[in-house]
DNA sequence: CGGTTCGGTAAGTATTCACTTACGGTAAGT
DNA sequence: ACTTACCGTAAGTGAATACTTACCGAACCG
């Protein structure tokens, strides 16, 4: 497993992260616009895009004193190719399902 | 976002998670025979099946004493179309990638 | 130049949580 | 019935981390 994968899933794995992410997907945004309405602080945010950054689900980019935070596909690609590394054995798994013998010793 | 998805993402942040994970979905099995070779205890790997299954993505099923722990498509399914839902509008942040005007002021 | 806006960083704290050992309970074997 | 194999749960502990306030530099405005 990728470690790029490892972070992403790590970045979403925090509910204030999500709503920070979902927001900045929904429309790009500066960290001051992305902060108001968030029940956290500024800095707060920031450290949270700084972890969502590095996972590869946004970028950044300055505009002023302004940073600017857009949605990255980069992260969100290697989410989907991990995810459905997994999806044909799912599915694979649930089409002998009465079959089940014995299967595994031990 | 759905609470679903959230328990999905919760689950496989951790990393001995998402390696009984990725056992799992290699190949059916009980739960002393996923818990060999891992760095942790059994007890351990029960825990982390608990919250998997919670979780959706794997299922339990009794056969004698042993429970035999297999990937469950639902949890799969579920963050698949939660990751779907942003595919789009990244792609689409990224198709107008040079007409970045002011577009947000504040 | 001050003054203001904007935002990243440092330091300290509190909560969460992954792990351990100990235990109990159920099913199979003799 | 006794023993063994298998596994979930309880309780306690240590480490990771999300949050706060305080502080800092950098870019616009008068």
């Amino acid at each position: 497993m990728d470690n790029q994968v490892a972070r992403a899933i790590d970045a979403l794995a925090d509910p204030t992260r999500r709503l920070i992410f979902e927001r900045v997907a929904e429309r790009a945004a500066a960290v001051g616009k992305i902060a108001a309405g968030l029940p956290v602080s500024r800095p707060a945010v920031s450290q949270h895009l700084k972890v969502l950054k590095e996972a590869g689900l946004v970028t950044e980019r300055a505009e002023g004193t302004r940073r600017i935070y857009r949605i990255d596909p980069r992260g969100l690609a290697a989410l989907r190719d991990w995810l459905d590394q997994y999806w044909a054995t799912a599915l694979g798994d649930f089409k002998d399902f009465a079959d089940q013998l014995p299967e595994e010793d031990q």
